[in-house]
DNA sequence: GAAAGGATGGCATTTAGTGACGCCGCTGAC
DNA sequence: GTCAGCGGCGTCACTAAATGCCATCCTTTC
């Protein structure tokens, strides 16, 4: 997962520095927003944490709330890519397992902390409504994402309205237990009690699709 | 439902009139956006629009986007309504076409027209992200209006966590169809084309609950 | 009608965010 | 090597969103 393909430059900012670059300024954001408030913390301060000047901040986001998302969208980003690696033959739930342990033994410690800043911020979302529009546009990413998955695991059209209404509802639940989780961990609750978190959401997203999405496909 | 009782003033503005207030800028500003976009909107323009000084918006309203909340949140508001009513004795499908129909017959030419406002705004989400984030904020408000109804209906603590994945994930169904039919009624469809629209609203909720929100409960 | 309290307006100020321009470092051509 | 071109970055000036402060006005209550 962690390639860093020597960037191989031509034509612009390659996408790979681009995206490790707005990680970076994500992480200090993030570590600020945390430490004093979205409010207190300027963007003068988050250039200056970074080593990068103002102006650059404004290149590559939007918004000081936008700093938030590439560190928010780390949090999601594990389901993404299991979901995104989900074999046709596997249900959900053994898949989910499956992935979930791998992580357990093979994440880094980089993701380890980004995950924990990330839970953080989503945690913030309670509270900021900045951050929360942060959290709710990541969510929205997920949703698109997920019906992309779901169109192709049904043979359907990513644009089909019952697809849309699967990812959305899956989305959405997915959305609900991450933040459930995130609290419960912040709360100081045993990462290890959620052993069964994989399972919870497989059936989560079974629920919510109808179980239209969790079984494996015959095609 | 424009009871507009008289103000009743002591101890601050009434929510009545706060409300009213702020529906009347979200119109001024819902449809400049809609004629000029977001950005060619500034504070001060919808101000005078409105017939108000500038201060007295950002009084109001914390943000320029967020003046689209007000009105937006009229395009899920007769949704939310019925849902409030809806009788325990009931199924979802029965209750939504009963409904449904008493709104054809009843609604005030200024419910209609907001109405098409609020269909214009989700439009606009769609490519405005400013506006797309007032959505969202929305149907968060929707979401957990719709965990209070749920847990009441489900004899549940509203803070239940089936509770809430149900919520978000009807909450989401909901939405997504909002957007579907909402996009289309643009297109140009008659809306008479979507007489099975509360069929259809119901069938989602249930499904995307997985049948735990849909049925008469018997208590 | 006067006191009280909240809503409004005007003004100054802060700060998010953009545009214009020039510098620097990289890369590819010769 | 060096020169031209390009793309990212920094500096400065500027617009516009948003807040604080204070004077004013409007409404309710006595």
């Amino acid at each position: 997962m962690a390639g860093t393909a020597p960037t191989k430059g031509r034509g612009g900012m390659s996408d790979q520095r681009r995206h490790r670059l707005r990680l970076d300024v994500s992480r200090e954001a993030s570590r600020l927003f945390w430490a004093q408030g979205v409010d207190a913390t300027s963007g003068d301060q988050i250039a200056e944490a970074v080593g990068l000047s103002t102006r650059t901040i404004w290149r590559h986001f939007r918004s000081k709330e936008s700093c938030a998302e590439p560190i928010v969208m780390r949090g999601v980003e594990w389901e993404m890519s299991t979901l995104r690696s989900w074999p046709p033959q596997l249900s959900l739930e053994v898949h989910f397992a499956a992935e979930s342990s791998k992580f357990g033994r093979e994440a880094s410690d980089v993701e380890r902390m980004d995950t924990e800043l990330a839970i953080k911020m989503i945690r913030l979302a309670d509270t900021e409504p900045a951050i929360r529009t942060a959290w709710l546009m990541a969510c929205d990413q997920v949703e698109r994402e997920m019906a992309e998955i779901i169109a192709e695991r049904l043979g359907l059209p990513a644009e089909n309205l019952d697809v849309r209404l699967h990812a959305a509802a899956a989305s959405a639940a997915l959305r609900v237990l991450n933040e459930h989780i995130g609290a419960a961990i912040l709360e100081g609750t045993d990462p290890r009690d959620f052993a069964d978190a994989p399972a919870r959401i497989a059936r989560a997203v079974r629920t919510a699709t109808g179980g239209a999405v969790g079984d494996p496909v015959t095609t």
